[in-house]
DNA sequence: CATTGCAGTCTTGTATACGAGATTGAGCAA
DNA sequence: TTGCTCAATCTCGTATACAAGACTGCAATG
């Protein structure tokens, strides 16, 4: 992780917030400080909001009008959307190849030795991340700069689901259909191949459970507030008894 | 020329330049000053920044160093690949949907139907608006927004590619092609809405040609700096004077 | 005539100033 | 205690200031 040069820490925002979510060492809600990002990367608020623009684009943050910006805290809809997206996209990435070099494997099989690797040492963040790096590098090795971009940030967004609810889905599971699906793609099984991700995203999917309850806050938070409240209440008389949802605990 | 101070400054900006694009008002290469997006728009240059690095994240624009923003300028590769992305974009969505609801067929036909009377009046910016966002409106009738946002951006592409390289795909055979897709979407014929879809995207792409030689440079910009390029079949004039507003300067 | 050095101008990159919405907590009344 | 008001404070939204890179045009030079 470099901090120094001031040149870089204009792109290196990004890359450090998104390494965060996908790592899982920064979870759905968190709440990104224009100042205090500035301040940890030695950049004026300006530097940091644009990275926070980008991030935004993107759809990993999410800005409230003048109160902060937060990592996005996808609804079981939302989750779902991504999945779907993503199935849409690595399905009609596997349909477009006809076959997959020997450099594309070498680079998937590294990948999954390093999945490996992180899971046997129990590095819960490399794991993390690497389980969800397979895709975004599955579409690089197939050729696809522009899909593997797209996937990354599909990815962020699953990973922070993930993270949020509950999932049944285990490291080495996961790992494992990797493995398979690689060998489909050296035998040049697409319909194969095409099957065990389908299933294999599925899997994550349907592995999604009640929300994690981190935050006492939580459950009340769902029931009460499918949809984020946006409400701007300037009558002090219907709000009456609203003081204490204070939103997410404060980081310092 | 000025848009009025009224409009949502926040985003229409990239509303504004996005549609712009994708109606072939605004061709590859323009440039967009930051004062003077500014002035048009009746906001400060922070304002018009924040739309710019929105639209450079999309893959829309490109800022060159403290030269200026400008329209990219995508090239032959470049070119095959956000078609082969779009491809891959589509057809996963098309595999990825049992039927289609009568709803979304409805919505399909309506802006058929807006092609033909685009076409039939001549109306080229809308034309050719519309033959680039029956895509996207297809991807949002079928349900994703997600998939909808990021072939938006795709099709902007693709967009600018069609209007610098000169294409053989008319209008009226585009809207024909659209028609057939939507046919085999009622009948539930996926596999043939498939063949189709990747038809129809192919025959724009194979439709490319020879760059369009607005600017003297380009065959001299081609020869020189891309990694790879066609080999220039025409005999190019020597690039006289370079009176034209037209300035293309080295990249570093 | 072609080339090169140089100053002036233009445009962006970054920081900072200032204002407004949102939140919080204390104080006060019922 | 409960409920309300309001000022202090936090944070972002926007504009502006200033510095530095990049281009232009001209003149001097070979």
């Amino acid at each position: 992780m470099d901090l120094g040069p001031a040149t870089q820490s204009a792109s290196s925002i990004d890359r450090a917030v998104v390494d965060a979510v996908l790592s899982g060492r920064m979870k759905a809600g968190a709440r990104l400080g224009e100042a205090q990002l500035g301040q940890l990367f030695g950049v004026s608020r300006t530097v940091v909001r644009e990275a926070l623009i980008r991030l935004e684009t993107r759809g990993i943050v999410q800005a409230s009008a003048r109160r902060g910006w937060f990592i996005i805290e996808p609804s079981m809809e939302e989750a779902r959307e991504a999945f779907q997206a993503r199935i849409a996209v690595e399905v009609g990435l596997l349909h477009s190849i006809k076959s997959v070099g020997p450099q594309a494997l070498h680079q998937l099989r590294s990948h999954i030795a390093q999945e490996k690797e992180a899971i046997r040492s129990g590095d819960v963040a490399a794991r993390t991340f690497l389980l969800g790096d397979f895709h975004v590098c599955m579409a690089e090795a197939l050729g696809s700069r522009l899909l593997a971009d797209i996937l990354r940030d599909l990815t962020v967004r699953t990973a922070l689901i993930s993270m949020m609810y509950q999932t049944t889905h285990k490291a080495h599971e996961s790992c494992d259909e990797h493995v398979e699906i690689v060998a489909a793609l050296e035998a040049g099984d697409m319909r194969r191949a095409v099957r065990l991700m389908i299933d294999h995203i599925g899997h994550v999917e349907t592995g999604l459970q009640a929300p994690l309850k981190t935050d006492p806050l939580t459950e009340l938070r769902e029931a009460l507030l499918p949809q984020q409240s946006l409400a701007p209440r300037k009558s002090p008389r219907a709000a009456k008894r609203s003081a204490s949802p204070k939103k997410k605990g404060r980081r310092r």
